[in-house]
DNA sequence: AATCAATACGTTATAGCATAACGCTGCTGC
DNA sequence: GCAGCAGCGTTATGCTATAACGTATTGATT
């Protein structure tokens, strides 16, 4: 069941290169990361992983991870969700789970609501020991 | 009610500079940008005002937004909370506003629960308009 | 086909954020 | 005293991200 990634066929060369890199990768990849795994690729400047890496942004086939200014290819291979996503980043192995709760939702937009705030974009993310982890220390 | 902010007495000098500035600004602040704010209190390098904000971030005097690595002072002046902190940033005037929500902070328990991951750290940021630059659209 | 607009590309240079490594200072507790 | 610890100051460096330029490709319209 892992890979069970979803690959557009509209995508750019370079999208597809970033957005390959960051399937096949167990844990979230810098742009530099990204960078250097490309180079046989012929790619040469960070500009052209960041570029990829905005739409590929944009179009919800990748995530960015603030706290760690990293990136991961999205898990949800139908993941055109506009909601909040949170992320648990195991300190330990690295990998990155994400999941998505309504109920979180919904109370931020109660919040929202009673502020008159208007939520245009939400970053979660959870830093701690997965399971695994946590079980082999 | 406002700049109802506390000051311990016990920081550095260093440290209480960083706070102090964090305490007066009405916007996130990077690094850098409070290392130009005190460079006519003597301070000279990036690493001056790194330190003294990792041990203010560490007590819970301020606070770090990673979704735009900058810092803020912690508005609660009681704030020696453990728990989430979620933050709202308006992109319009760069205001702050800083809340808890037990609902979500519980809701995160039942998901480590089940997944058992040990959570120890949570960053929430929440981007979008306030209610103020809303209106003056 | 010719044109135009939009998007992507490649490159160089630069800006912005953060830490490594060194040695020194000053305090606290034994 | 002096050992241990926290903080300090400095230089150098590394990592992350974007500005600005011109070219190329695509796709729609005429």
């Amino acid at each position: 069941m892992a890979h069970d990634h979803v690959m557009p066929t509209d995508l750019t060369r370079n999208q597809e290169l970033v957005l390959g890199t960051l399937n096949h990768a167990p844990a979230p990849l810098s742009a530099y990361d990204i960078l250097d795994l490309l180079r046989s690729e012929g790619l040469r400047a960070p500009l052209q992983v960041y570029r990829a890496l905005d739409k590929l942004v944009e179009r919800g086939l990748a995530h960015r991870l603030e706290s760690l200014n990293a990136f991961v290819a999205c898990a949800d291979e139908h993941c055109h969700r506009k909601g909040l996503i949170a992320f648990a980043i195991c300190e330990g192995c690295g990998k990155v789970d994400e999941f998505a709760d309504a109920v979180i939702e919904e109370r931020l937009g109660t919040w929202a609501g009673t502020t008159g705030f208007k939520v245009e974009r939400t970053t979660m993310e959870i830093r701690g020991k997965c399971a695994e982890c946590l079980k082999a220390a």
